[in-house]
DNA sequence: CGGCCCACATAAAACGTTTCAAGAGCACGC
DNA sequence: GCGTGCTCTTGAAACGTTTTATGTGGGCCG
């Protein structure tokens, strides 16, 4: 020790009433030595972790990290560390997962379940942990919820196309148990009923491109092609741009797509791509918001927060080209000679091949 | 307690030597009480965490949480946790977040510096924590390093460019001033010095997409166009498909493509794009094994690992069209039609409208 | 039968903080 | 002069584990 005390260096440290000299001594001393405090140790004794522990389904998706980098950002300006589990998209891993987070006794925890009936409720309850659910706030939760208003972002999508004379829509989807895509098809079709179209074919593609794409040329080799794609997460807008791009459909000259989430390579893509943006940065501030007043002991009513989307109009939907009535046959796209000398390459080495 | 004994819990949990039947009692106790081992208190006492702290530049660029969710699946699976931190591109912000993760007391550490000259790398070695360096190896480290054979990487783009006719070849490129863009700068001027060729041309476009169009766009307006462009980061790879599409030059057409680091939406995009993959699994497997084994005491000399690359040949790619002396004047891309409904109208809603 | 070793269980100390109650010093007012 | 209140400091307890050393009982060998 270089002057005093070894009580009153925590003093110091955590900001408590002490005499300025001795203050400035002990910040000397701390500065020279390198010392920082033991974070186990500190926790251990006032039972107060300054740590958010965070579980997401997968680590790979861009949507997931986007948010999880947003939520880092926000926890560092208030001192707060954060430890992340990826569950793997699969709900064992998940529950596995959450234990090992646990035991980290963190303040708090934000979760996106990978189902909407999120088993780990009932763990996190037991531990007295606080927590928000987000995104996938599917199942009656008793914490709070932030997420998406996804009715109106299918309604908006719809609206989009049926405004610029579509009619014969096709929903791309990853899988219609969840509750946020059951809800972006319900503004889907409330868009379609208002504007008297029959209800839009829905296609499942699963969570990895692979699958995404398999299905997707499955399906539009042996339907009637639509003349409008609405596709409800990121895998599915690069699955069907993929498929279509196998089969050589113009965008947005034969269809014009939708995406959801908004990223830079949607951006520089040729054509860019029409997407309903959500409000990443808002949902990051508005979960720690939550989740600190939980913290601090707020014991209000849990509340379910609904953020708005945004339509981001690009060059991957115009009106459109009615009178074409060959367009609709099974297996057209397949003959139809591609135009572009990339799209007709890429047949025969999408797959890629390594050198 | 149901059953007997604090320690001899300790022992079970930890896996000594305890009888069967008493362990089976206290599996029991544990799995009924929902107990589970406060991690700061086990710490605390043992001096070993199973923490692995990491440090990168940035957590919105996919390369680096690709690289941090395949170091997470590793970590899972020798039942360690990860504590991430993001630099957010600033010298500051990473020696502060450094100190903060440090105050973990990690048993090890994984850095991705923002700069080649890594200065937190003294406060490493005065706290005694083992570390690799990841990627971003510049200056002289004395610690075990893993990157990517960058000479290599440039080479066999450039070579692939150059086999396939093209002389006139562009680099877009981050900042010259990281020493893994410097490489990759070489392996391309290698390859072009043994085609005969003059050293290509570079423009440097930063870290975000804003500023790499706008700078990729006064250059390719004032400069005589290229026939083979080579991005060397995924920002610089979005920034060149982004410019040449505002341009409505064609790829690969009128200009090849080569892209660094394999992405989905590059095997979706129309056309896809051909690709420098780096091996990130492989990478986050050796980083790990290298850390795993400085924690247990390996006190060897440091190790360089360099890991080869794959080039994944795609659509973006195609033998250069000669004869066409006049693509070369410059400004030419402003002028001339474009061919496709979708690329011109980008032109006017490129930026993006919100609905 | 005694001594020894082995397998197992446990008491108690220790890890590095924070916190609480109590102490020290000082000024003030009666 | 003494009690009172105030500011600042500090000794010691406590947090929940792990670990070391010690204890206990039983089997085996001589």
């Amino acid at each position: 020790m270089a002057g005093v005390s070894p009580a009153t260096v925590s003093n110091v440290l955590t900001g408590r009433r002490v005499r300025a000299e001795s203050a400035q001594r002990v910040k000397e001393a701390a500065s020279s030595l390198g010392y920082a405090v033991d974070r186990a140790a500190s926790q251990l004794r006032s039972g107060r972790a300054r740590v958010v522990a965070m579980l997401v389904p997968s680590l790979e998706n861009p949507f997931f990290t986007s948010i999880v980098a947003a939520v880092e950002r926000r926890l560092r300006t208030d001192d707060h560390d954060l430890v992340v589990a990826s569950a793997a998209d699969d709900v064992a891993t998940e529950h596995s997962r959450l234990q090992a987070l646990l035991s980290w006794r963190p303040a708090g925890m934000i979760v996106i379940p990978c189902t909407d009936d999120f088993a780990g409720a009932s763990l996190l309850a037991a531990a007295g942990t606080p927590y928000v659910v987000l995104d996938r706030v599917g199942g009656a939760h008793s914490a709070d919820t932030v997420a998406v208003d996804n009715v109106t972002a299918g309604l908006e999508a719809a609206r989009h196309l049926i405004d610029l004379g579509h009619r014969r829509l096709l929903i791309v989807a990853s899988a219609r148990t969840l509750s946020n895509i059951k809800l972006r098809c319900k503004g889907i079709v409330e868009a379609c009923a208002a504007a008297g179209l029959e209800e839009p074919a829905l296609i499942e593609v699963g969570f990895d491109l692979e699958s995404a794409v398999d299905r997707l040329q499955t399906w539009l080799s042996t339907h009637e092609r639509p003349s409008g794609i609405i596709a409800l997460t990121n895998f599915a807008t690069l699955g069907a741009l993929a498929s279509l791009a196998r089969f050589s459909v113009s965008i947005p000259g034969e269809v014009s797509l939708v995406g959801f989430d908004d990223y830079a390579w949607m951006r520089a893509a040729a054509p860019s791509i029409t997407a309903i943006r959500q409000p990443v940065e808002a949902m990051a501030e508005l979960v720690w918001d939550r989740l600190r007043a939980r913290i601090d002991g707020d014991s209000s009513p849990v509340v379910q927060a609904m953020l708005p989307v945004s339509l981001v109009i690009r060059a991957s939907t115009a009106r459109c080209q009615t009178g074409d009535p060959a367009a609709g046959l099974p297996g057209q796209g397949l003959r139809r000679p591609s135009r572009t000398g990339g799209r007709q390459r890429e047949q025969g080495t999408g797959r890629g091949a390594k050198a």
